[in-house]
DNA sequence: GCAAAAGTGTTAGGGCTACACCCATGC
DNA sequence: GCATGGGTGTAGCCCTAACACTTTTGC
């Protein structure tokens, strides 16, 4: 990255911004894919871009770019989750902003979203060039992202984790209609711990979240009723805030 | 936070940031004070600046100020924290990025802090010039301050509320030795409902958030306990992030 | 003694967990 | 019919809210 020389504007009575701190924006794109190992079960995913310049040249790095002028922060971060995946996010929320003086040889702030794609588009997108979907378990076990991606990807995931036990963001994960299962399965890999089915109906059910159809989805058992997310809740609760 | 008019700097090298956007980082820093009106009671309060020059002239406006190129984020809140109110936060956390495009005539991403500051420390504080302490009630019933602070305030506000429900933040405003009484003050202040004494008791008890000492409160009735934050305990959950 | 806050005891209700049990389907 | 997941019932446990009651002080 090259670092220009700015002219340093000093206003005498105040201490103006230096201008070479940069603003970009990356996004963590979580999706629930089937598993290379065991297709039956799904896995968290994200996808990745293969950077090709230095610093960490050849790394695998989160969907990003630079902040451009005339576009909000969650702009930007739709912006890349759409020319990396083709997709838009079901669920796109803020995570931190970064900004430690050593986690780039440049100065650059990142702020960083994370958003939930639904599984069915996850699997139809056909990702941009030197851009791939990853195991979050793989990314995980072997590090090595660009940057301070590793952390970020990890607090992005224990986020998600917290957020799944009190908000219906889980939804975000599923097709238009859905099973309590798949809803159910959803939890189960995002938490790792197995939920009993009887308990979860009855709690999803009495946060008035889903809307039950007439429909049945017929399997190798007794077919199971279809649920809609009710598009009048928000996925999570946002508080006084505004964004977009 | 000032904004002074600097050339607009394209930078040709590199089809990278737009060079015209800037970093500020500014903090809401919440305090209990007693009120002007009834001085036996306490309410929230944060320090303003009154701004000098264009835009929002002689508006009240948060603390803050550009981002410095060898400074961290958290070190720059810290640093204008230290400088509006002569204080080190007893709890210091980052609340928001924001960056809307027409949220400033020129292109400024805000990163905001939210801080506490205990209580006593806040009496004896000497804000700087042009600063002052501003009731949260008054601040929201006028609105009015520079840029989109009311917004920032208000969400900030949000968090503080909810966030008091599920962590022992409410120690950040008490001194060292403090009794549940003033603990239990703080809470109702700060959520604005009435709490059982006796439950309340209970509960703070049973979390380990709180020490007893063997000294007591003397005043115009039975004299009440002195209890001691564990230091060996985070105020609040951080999750994996580790800033500083 | 009286008022008021500090502190303890007790009980009812709601939500969660565990698990027994019935239902409907494909094979 | 049998295996399996869909779906219902229910009892125990814990946490909470509500409130009665005792203790300790200043006046």
């Amino acid at each position: 990255m090259t670092l220009t020389s700015v002219p340093m504007v000093k206003d005498s009575t105040t201490q103006s911004a230096d201008a070479d701190i940069r603003v970009a924006v990356s996004t963590v794109i979580f999706a629930l894919r089937p598993s290379e190992r065991d297709p039956e079960r799904r896995e968290l995913a994200i996808p990745l871009v293969r950077r090709i310049r230095e610093p960490y040249g050849d790394r695998w790095a989160l969907p990003g770019g630079w902040l451009r002028a005339g576009e909000s922060l969650a702009e930007a971060a739709a912006r890349t989750l759409a020319e990396t995946t083709g997709l838009a996010p079901s669920y796109l929320e803020q995570l931190y902003a970064f900004g430690a003086v050593d986690r780039s040889p440049s100065r650059v702030v990142s702020i960083v979203y994370w958003a939930l794609v639904r599984a069915d588009e996850a699997e139809r997108s056909t990702p941009a060039d030197n851009t791939a979907w990853h195991s979050l378990d793989a990314i995980t076990e072997r590090a090595g992202l660009a940057f301070d991606h590793d952390e970020i990807v990890a607090y992005a995931r224990w986020r998600l984790e917290n957020k799944v036990g009190y908000s219906r963001i889980a939804q975000g994960f599923l097709p238009q209609r859905f099973t309590l299962a798949e809803l159910r399965d959803a939890h189960e890999t995002i938490t790792g711990r197995r939920i009993d089915p009887a308990n979860f109906r009855r709690q999803v059910e009495a946060t008035g979240a889903i809307i039950p159809t007439k429909e049945f989805r017929t399997g190798a058992h007794r077919p199971a009723r279809l649920y809609l997310t009710d598009p009048d809740l928000e996925l999570a609760e946002r508080g006084p805030l505004r964004e977009r």
